[in-house]
RNA sequence: GGGCUUGUAGCUCAGGUGGUUAGAGCGUUACACUGAUAAUGUAAAGGUCCGUGGUUCGAGUCCACGCAGGCCCA
């Protein structure tokens, strides 16, 4: 037995021993090295938090990373793939004090920085070895033994290069950003402090709609033109009437519909044109009010205002307009109050105009920085500027009106509320946006002034409100190079292209300088020491740092603490215990050029960066591996979900477009979202997540990856359902293992080895169709491959093997097998039937591979010789044998496809079994070609559907009545509007017309002239048979049955009854019998007898007697009499 | 609210550049086949191609506006 055979197959059994396979043969690093020297594929691995446990979308994205490497690999390429681990971050320091049961305060007091560190470190690989497994258990191939820890000092190390040449560059800076800000506590507050429960608390504000009035200039004019009036205001809504002061800009929205409308202001009763979007003109008129009485109003109690819209346009017609200052006490130091258009503004409350003040809020800051719009700002006594609030939240003295008091009421004290009340001269204190809005109202600038009930955020530490404030914080500068990043983007080949022109590129288009601070441990320290003069140091390496702490040694004048920990960090360095994270690189002072003393920077690092760094800081570049860093960047290939859109492909990509002026990546393949199978996203809290060991340990890995990959595009978001793995195991891989069944039973049977060589000269046209779609196939699935196209490749595979090859290839060669008593003709004949059936399965182990590594290599060590490589990953993906291909034949095929499917179908509705021989098929060919087309399959279309003779009918034969339809692709160029004419009259033409148009390839008709190619003629019904049409094609059955045609059938189903005898009794495939029939009817008798010889050959019967009685009998039944028989194995 | 994306049979999905009769697999039902057999074949039922307008001789396909789901922002 050359062959294994397998009577059932477990698909994750399978797995296991080829994975055991895998490891005890090193297999994977064999790939690797034995294309050492060939150009490099580099695949970068976007790394894990290993802080979490993998789930079933892991198992997904890592086919997809698996598949392309795989197939590279097998190309003749060098892929190597070093794995990786992102360990920084807030979710781990989050995890850390979960467990630990402390808060961010308690950290340097309970417990030392550097013990909470420590711990961080512990926790972040926690589950390391649960994800090994997985990536073992899924086949998917990536080196675990060295991965890059993005902790370790050597990448940190690299990290900082990078930063160091961002700062040479000038790219690196300090700057600010809005940032929730607690005054009373006098610290910023993190989003994740902000989204703690309680912290939001429901407050009553003044909040006002403050009137902004438009300058009339030629951007405005529109306004001036319909109101008739010298004064138009703008109306925005705010709840922090302390900001005003701040105002910069208005911003509206570009697609929002907004409307001038003429009123009366309802504090000054003065007529007033204002403009707010037309969706919340009902939040502050009456329905009564429209279109009402302008002249009565003025003269009454003023009960109802009256209003009508004047026009309406869109937000991108109110852009660049300009507006007057509402407080003006200090002035933009470049061209401000402007409407500018941001996609924040929403017509949810408000008028749909966002007044814009960007030092104190984030959205505000990022619309005016990028509309060129300059924050309101006075210098503070060293030249810097601030905002026109300080940091405890009261006014600057600029601010005259309101000097030094604090902006919001809740950070008085009873008794400083008390000192304020008698400071005023009032019953009662008002905040200052309560005299704020009594001030504007007095000047004809509010419209509406109330108490807003809304929740706002409150600092967890002092209960006290939270400001959004400008804090300090250091840049990237990506503003500077956003041209390039754009630019550069056009050469990257993403997948779906949507992802990289839309969502990718209108990030870069909107881009804002990257801030790179976060108040936090544990994390890459931004290695940067300055001091209150501003003077600073960038460090870019461990020497550099090693360096200036010597310096400092020698020339500074430090404290007696700092010299200790600055030798104590000399010493680590040393002995090789130094560690590059907080508290340590705190702990070490540098001096400036002038001789002062200068301190870390306490900020850490966006973990983006980390992960941004990962093509340099995996190989420790520039300070290692040079060579190796040189062969493998840019990647050719990345892939990660979609949601990293703006996370790890911008960080990839911006930091290699600003200091290497390259792309990180050249082709991205972004990944959907893998949903429950009801299109829910799977959590464990509901409780609909997949369990990844599970699956793979229930179906196998080869069966759930290729269900992933052949359901959805990898773009798309994947509804996981477990009865599709089951579907797709019973369809395909049960098809193909059938396959591979079949052709080791039989080759067994006749002691038959493939060679691997197919000799040409003695196939059949079935063979020849076979391989030649096998290379159509090839050339398909190698094409979807090369574009990144895993879906179609795997479907293409998938059709092949149970459509052409198993039902169709196989299914009709059968009988060609197994031949016992084969003669020299058929001896060659089934030679190739077994060469090439060989080759098909081993093609498609090649072809599958990348998509199902474990089951494609069992299959192609299971085919395998002596010569063969010892793994399909080890193998060359074939090359496709063009001179295989043969078209006509393809055609051909798919006719005798197509006819036999269409006999089966007469059969079926007229209840003729295909047991039951016809005597013939008519086939209508109106040209020489298809008649060519069908009669080299013809000898197949009679095996499969049982018939004697394929007769083929053509215009001579006179019996062929033609219909002709239009051809609407080639006739609508040419009469457009007159189709409906021209249509009717094709329809009715006659014969004598149709044989005009195939005579001299045209015919004139009154509507013009008609070309051989406008129309498609058509064979109709052949009257007295029975026919069948499908796609211009038709086939007509002579269902007439002669006697010899009727004994014949019946030989026929008694060989099938006897083959079921057979096997009912368990009879080898080889063992020979002796029949004996009792001659109890006449009629099948004498069929049987008749084709006595037929049966003999096709039961194995050595002997078929016909006797008057039999001693013991079995009973065969037949279609309408039961026959008595013994049946002896001999 | 914005950007991107999806919407086709009960379910999962195909349907270059517009061409009149919209397909496949699974599922359902019926029948057949039976030395590949826990397989296979044939057929039937099953569609507002998300909706509304528009362009066109002709729209699942192009355009506009919506609706619903998803992702990322806000």
């Amino acid at each position: 037995m050359n062959y294994p055979e397998y009577k059932s197959v477990s698909y994750a059994e399978i797995a296991d021993e080829i994975l055991k396979f895998w490891q005890d043969n090193d297999i994977f690093n064999q790939s690797v090295e034995i294309r050492e020297g060939k150009e490099t594929f580099t695949f970068f691995e976007g790394p894990p938090s290993a802080n979490g446990t993998p789930g079933i979308h892991h198992v997904m994205a890592r086919t997809i990373k698996d598949i392309f490497c795989r197939y590279k690999t097998l190309q003749g390429f060098q892929v190597k793939r070093k794995g990786g681990w992102d360990t920084h971050g807030l979710p781990v320091e989050l995890q850390v004090e979960k467990e630990l049961g402390i808060t961010k305060d308690d950290i340097g007091k309970k417990i030392s920085v550097a013990e909470y560190n420590k711990k961080c470190r512990e926790t972040v690989m926690r589950f390391t070895s649960q994800w090994d497994e997985l990536t073992e258990k899924m086949g998917y191939w990536v080196d675990l033994e060295n991965p890059y820890i993005t902790y370790e000092n050597k990448y940190i190390e690299s990290v900082w290069y990078l930063l160091k040449e961002l700062y040479k560059k000038g790219l690196l800076y300090k700057g600010y950003t809005i940032q929730p800000y607690s005054p009373a506590a006098g610290t910023g507050l993190s989003s994740h402090e902000l989204n703690q429960p309680g912290t939001y608390h429901e407050v009553k504000d003044t909040s006002m709609t403050a009137q902004f009035k438009v300058i009339n200039n030629e951007k405005s004019a529109f306004l001036f033109e319909k109101a008739d009036s010298e004064e138009v205001f703008i109306l925005a809504w705010t709840t922090t009437p302390w900001t005003l002061p701040s105002n910069a800009a208005l911003t509206v929205g570009k697609n929002i519909e907004y409307a001038l409308v003429k009123t009366f202001n309802p504090y000054t009763y003065e007529a007033a044109y204002v403009v707010l979007a037309k969706d919340l003109i009902g939040k502050y008129f009456s329905e009564k009010g429209k279109d009402g009485d302008f002249e009565g109003f003025a003269a009454s109690d003023k009960k109802v205002n009256p209003w009508s819209i004047l026009t309406t346009f869109k937000g991108s017609d109110l852009e660049g307009i300009d507006y007057e200052q509402l407080m003006p006490y200090v002035q933009p130091e470049s061209p401000a109050f402007r409407v500018i258009t941001g996609d924040f503004v929403t017509t949810e409350d408000g008028t749909g105009v966002v007044h814009t003040a960007p030092t104190f809020g984030a959205d505000d800051f990022r619309v005016a920085q990028q509309n060129g719009i300059p924050a309101i700002m006075v210098k503070d006594e060293t030249g810097k500027d601030v905002p026109l609030v300080d940091k405890r939240g009261r006014f600057v003295k600029e601010v005259t009106d309101y000097a030094s008091e604090y902006v919001k009421e809740a950070y008085l004290t009873d008794e400083e509320k008390e000192a304020e009340r008698q400071k005023q001269g009032r019953d009662k204190y008002l905040s200052v946006d309560e005299r704020i809005a009594i001030k504007l109202k007095t000047e004809n600038r509010a419209f509406n002034v109330q108490k807003f009930d809304h929740p706002y955020p409150h600092c967890w530490r002092t209960d006290k409100p939270v400001l959004y404030y400008p804090l300090d914080s250091w840049f990237i500068k990506t503003t500077a190079m956003k041209d390039r990043l754009a630019e550069l983007n056009t050469t990257i080949n993403w997948k779906p292209e949507s992802t990289g022109t839309g969502r990718f590129g209108n990030w870069l288009e909107n881009l804002v300088d990257w801030n790179l601070s976060r108040s936090r441990f544990w994390g890459t320290p931004l290695p940067i020491w300055r001091n209150d003069d501003g003077e600073e140091i960038c460090i870019g390496s461990i020497a550099e740092l090693e360096e200036g702490v010597r310096n400092a040694l020698d020339k500074g004048h430090l404290t007696y603490d700092e010299l200790t920990s600055n030798h104590a960090f000399l010493d680590a360095v040393k002995s090789e215990t130094m560690d590059l994270h907080r508290p340590f690189v705190d702990e070490v002072y540098l001096v400036s050029a002038t001789g002062k003393t200068l301190y870390r920077e306490p900020d850490l690092i966006d973990v983006w960066f980390d992960s941004g760094a990962m093509p340099y800081a995996q190989w420790h570049y520039p300070f290692e591996n040079q060579d190796i860093f040189d062969k493998s960047y840019p990647a050719d290939f990345i892939s990660e979900g979609v949601d990293q859109t703006r996370g790890w492909f911008f960080t990839l990509h911006a930091i290699a477009g600003m200091l290497f002026d390259s792309v990180a990546f050249k082709n991205v393949v972004s990944t959907g979202l893998v949903l429950d199978k009801n299109g829910n996203k799977m959590s464990k809290r509901l409780g609909n997540a997949v369990d990844p060991f599970e699956t793979l340990k229930n179906y196998g890995a080869d069966p759930t990856r290729w269900y992933m990959i052949t359901n959805a595009q990898p773009w798309d978001n994947l509804k996981f359902d477990l009865a599709g793995i089951t579907e797709v195991r019973n369809k395909f891989f049960g098809t193909l293992t059938n396959t591979y069944n079949f052709f080791a039973l039989y080759s067994n049977l006749d002691g038959y080895t493939a060679t691997g060589n197919i000799d040409f000269s003695k196939t059949t046209e079935l063979d020849r169709w076979i391989l030649s779609r096998l290379q159509t196939l090839v050339k398909e699935v190698g094409e979807s491959y090369e574009t990144y196209e895993p879906t179609k490749a795997a479907r293409a595979i998938q059709d092949y093997v149970c459509d052409q090859l198993s039902n169709w290839y196989v299914r009709l060669g059968r009988r060609r097998f197994w031949n016992p008593s084969a003669g020299e003709a058929e001896k060659s004949d089934k030679q190739a039937a077994y060469e090439t059936l060989a080759y098909c399965l081993k093609t498609v182990a090649q072809l599958m591979s990348p998509v199902a590594p474990f089951y494609a290599d069992w299959l192609y060590k299971n085919l395998s010789e002596k010569s063969d490589k010892v793994s399909v990953h080890l193998s060359d993906f074939p090359v496709v044998q063009e001179s295989w291909i043969n078209e006509e034949l393809e055609t051909s095929m798919e006719l005798a496809q197509r006819i036999s499917s269409m006999v089966h179908s007469i059969r079926k509705s007229h209840r003729i079994k295909v047991r039951q021989p016809l005597s013939k098929i008519l086939v209508p060919v109106l040209s020489e070609k298809t008649r060519e087309q069908i009669r080299h399959v013809d000898e197949l279309i009679k095996t499969e559907v049982n018939i004697k003779a394929v007769e083929y009918l053509d215009d001579a034969s006179g019996v062929l009545s033609k219909k002709v339809k239009p051809n609407f692709k080639t006739l609508g160029p040419k009469f457009g509007k007159d189709m409906k004419a021209v249509a009717a009259a094709i329809s009715e033409l006659n014969g004598d017309q149709l044989k005009t148009i195939e005579a001299q390839g045209f015919i004139d008709l009154p509507v013009g002239k008609i070309a051989i190619e406008d129309v498609e003629i058509l064979t109709e019904d052949l009257p007295g048979y029975l026919t069948a049409q499908d796609g211009g094609l038709t086939v007509a059955l002579d269902v007439s049955i002669s006697e010899e045609l009727k004994n014949e059938g019946i030989a026929r189903d008694f060989v099938n009854r006897v083959q079921n005898y057979r096997k009912d009794n368990g009879f080898e495939v080889v063992d020979k019998i002796s029949i004996r029939l009792e001659n109890n009817n006449e009629e099948l008798i004498a069929a049987i007898s008749a084709n006595q010889a037929y049966i003999s050959q096709e039961v194995q019967a050595v002997s078929l007697d016909i006797v008057d009685t039999l001693a013991e009998k079995a009973e065969i039944e037949m279609d309408e009499f039961v026959l008595l028989v013994e049946i002896k194995v001999v």
